[in-house]
DNA sequence: GCGCGGTCTTGATAAAAATCAAGAAATCAA
DNA sequence: TTGATTTCTTGATTTTTATCAAGACCGCGC
């Protein structure tokens, strides 16, 4: 079993032979470290969700780099602005390593809502648990201070640290590489 | 014509007539200043819109509040993991002044989606919407100082500073009543 | 192996923001 | 109206975090 069929199923209680029909819709796609999933400013018509491997979403400010999330295995890799809306992507997704994909495109997207009748509601339930996260995320900035942040996320995806440069971590924090430095040493001791 | 006519007309491009049809669904809810329309831990199983008035989103964090929204005209007042999970609430949501609301319960709101084939679209719209904006409100935690978000949120909602105590809109900026009261002063200068 | 670019740490310093404390101003209820 | 409460501001100080600068480390290609 995928990945994507382990997340469809567990996630939402799909019984298998449905998620089988949905996850025909899926193409597989591979990546090699460095390549761009997705350029901020291009259409972008299609979801992808992750089988293997490492992606970081991005967005070029003022003239730093903002990471906006690193996703992993069971993550999504999408513009949901851009797809849902067929607006330009407004960030880049590039592979941090060789990744396997399960894509499918906006035009499948919309075949499944026909084949599927169970489709409505799962996608439904999937964008509401992606908007309950960043609920969390706001909280999180609004509540914690950079350590704390720095707290969650090591005990939320302790396996983060070892996979990817830790300047993106600090970024997708909201801090420094040095703060986020001196918050590893602190924890250690 | 109603606020969630014109949001639902304006933002989705659905044609009056059907619009007619959703807003049926929609009952009147009339809140006093000081009023709870949510109780966090509570089930909650409706889905609100601004008509008029001034409702506060907010969580007890620690010993403190955290104010995570401010919802005025045009708004929803929901706690969406809430009513699409069926779980209680996660946070308080408490009229600011007197509010009219036009509220849908979550049973009706199902039966929608059997009368009106274009509302399964519509839903996703809506909740992608949301995502986005909530995506954007990450993105300025991540790239901006608290002077920046602060100069943001002005621009974006000039009216909220005169409506509302300011401390609940320096909570969610995320600073502190103190930092906002002198990035005012600053401004005005 | 060697050099090189990217990564990470560390220290010194500066800037940003929080905290603590007090008082003024506004609001509200009796 | 008056007193009490809440809100807002201001100043002094501390804490947190960013910035700047330097050097160590590490992996990779040549």
């Amino acid at each position: 079993m995928t990945e994507l069929e382990g997340y469809i199923h567990h996630s939402f209680g799909i019984p298998h032979n449905e998620v089988d029909e949905i996850i025909r819709f899926f193409q597989p796609l591979k990546l090699r470290k460095g390549d761009y999933y997705l350029k901020a400013g291009h259409r972008s018509d299609r979801l992808g969700f992750v089988q293997s491997g490492i992606l970081r979403e991005f967005l070029d400010a003022d003239n730093k780099e903002i990471t906006k999330w690193i996703s992993t295995k069971g993550y999504f890799a999408v513009d949901l602005h851009s797809f849902l809306f067929e607006q330009p992507a407004r960030w880049h997704i590039q592979a941090l390593t060789d990744c396997e994909l399960w894509v499918i495109s906006g035009h499948d997207y919309k075949r499944i809502q026909q084949v599927i009748p169970e489709w409505q509601r799962l996608e439904t339930l999937f964008i509401g648990k992606c908007f309950a996260a960043l609920e969390d995320r706001i909280v999180s900035h609004l509540a914690l201070s950079a350590e704390e942040r720095f707290q969650l996320l090591h005990s939320q995806r302790p396996e983060l640290f070892n996979l990817v440069p830790l300047h993106y971590i600090a970024s997708m924090l909201g801090i420094t590489p040095e703060t986020l430095s001196r918050l590893r040493r602190k924890q250690v001791s």
